[in-house]
DNA sequence: TTGGCAAAGATCGTACACAATTTGACGGCG
DNA sequence: CGCCGTCAAATTGTGTACGATCTTTGCCAA
């Protein structure tokens, strides 16, 4: 069976997803989307007129959406010198998974004791899937590895932590689309949400907590490794 | 002596301040600060025509600040329909102060390890002033306080940490100006500082980061509790 | 009282004018 | 001959005014 359209990397629920205007994608999700891709390089210049000739709109949607990218951190502005692509490099990678290793434990505690055991049967049905995709499509991969942590921290009480969890991941998710996985990690990803979910049956909080950080640090080495791999194979 | 013109709550080096044009304060400051201020009602309607007027300018500036502040999270936008003020109420309080409690710690363990002398000295300065001032004016104890804190994360190399740290720090200062201190709130204070310092002195990372959770802890549960008070007193 | 319709108001998109910066060439100087 | 300062034109950021579309509100009639 497919999974793919059951189990969507969907936003938590609360979180207002967008809120412009026009069709389908908005400016703002279009040239996000282009940032965390890597179609738009790091420090390239965001020209307000180009960018509405590219989505056939105007310049002021175009400069709303900039500003909207620098309150989330996207985009650099200067006084009088326009907009910058803020790089995301190995940095940037390594600062928010550093927050990310510091926020997720804290949701995971509550979750593990506000578990139902439908729950931890959506856990064990997305292990389940992840397991047999086995890292063959990356994107399938990023979406339902997204949605098994989604399902955790979905209903915490703190929207505001939730939602940096999320815009967070979203960037992770996409650079990691671009890297594969290397067997050893394969395998450590698969015991570490294996002994994850276990945690969460056995209502250990604190072992949960420890689990998750261990895991996020793991992600983060991982990662980190093979963007420095790249960068020194591009550098012959 | 005067310190106040010495050690101003300033923004860590490296964060762009702001970055939009306007002499002074841009549209985006002075609203921001009517927020967090509570000049602005909680879910009031932000009608852009009329801040325009407000600000004397014209209607793009005011819209591109809204949606600065949206991605700043201080605005909630529905389509079609504008943008409203999210209020700054106790469940925001507690929401970014449990960030702060697990990033806080974070940055404190690296400073310990990186600390300097001068670093010292100045920790010990601002902990003078705090003490000298003994809460008499809130106003000038909210910025030794966060120059205290300062001091400690100006240097991480996760900027985008401190940068997250600064904008709650911002948030928390202007709400706490609102209320008083109690006495054994005020004593735990001072305790806590001299604590920490002396954890960086004698180099105990651990101890420093317990320390700091400790203290962020602390003052969330004195603000939030001085904030159900008044909100108790109110609804008679 | 309620349902619908019309008018008013606000948001969103477009076009345009001004100001600042950048870029290129030109001429003087070493 | 080459380098550097200066100036002007082009490009781009920033602010203003206006029209279209959607929401809301208030009134009127059933």
């Amino acid at each position: 069976m497919d999974l793919t359209a059951d189990f969507r990397a969907t936003p938590p629920p609360g979180l207002e997803e967008d809120g412009t205007s026009r069709e389908g994608a908005s400016v703002h999700q279009m040239i996000r989307d282009d940032i965390i891709a890597g179609r738009l390089a790091p420090n390239e210049r965001l020209v307000v007129t180009d960018l509405a000739r590219q989505h056939d709109t105007s310049t002021n949607p175009v400069r709303e959406a900039l500003q909207l990218l620098r309150g989330e951190g996207f985009v650099i502005f200067t006084k009088n010198r326009g907009a910058r692509v803020r790089p995301i490099d190995q940095d940037f990678v390594r600062d928010i998974y550093e927050i990310s290793v510091v926020i997720e434990p804290a949701l995971t505690r509550w979750f593990v004791t506000m578990a139902t055991e439908e729950d931890i049967a959506e856990l064990e049905e997305l292990e389940a899937a992840i397991e047999k995709n086995a890292f063959s499509d990356m994107k399938l991969h990023g979406e339902l590895d997204t949605a098994f942590h989604t399902v955790m921290y979905r209903r915490h009480y703190n929207r505001h932590a939730a939602e940096l969890w999320w815009r967070y991941r979203e960037v992770l998710r996409a650079v990691s689309r671009r890297y594969s996985v290397t067997l050893a990690r394969r395998a450590a990803v698969i015991r570490e949400h294996r002994d994850l979910i276990d945690c969460v049956k056995t209502q250990d909080a604190d072992r949960a907590a420890h689990m998750i950080a261990v895991h996020v640090e793991a992600s983060s080495r991982h990662l980190l490794e093979q963007m420095r791999a790249q960068g020194a194979a591009q550098a012959v």
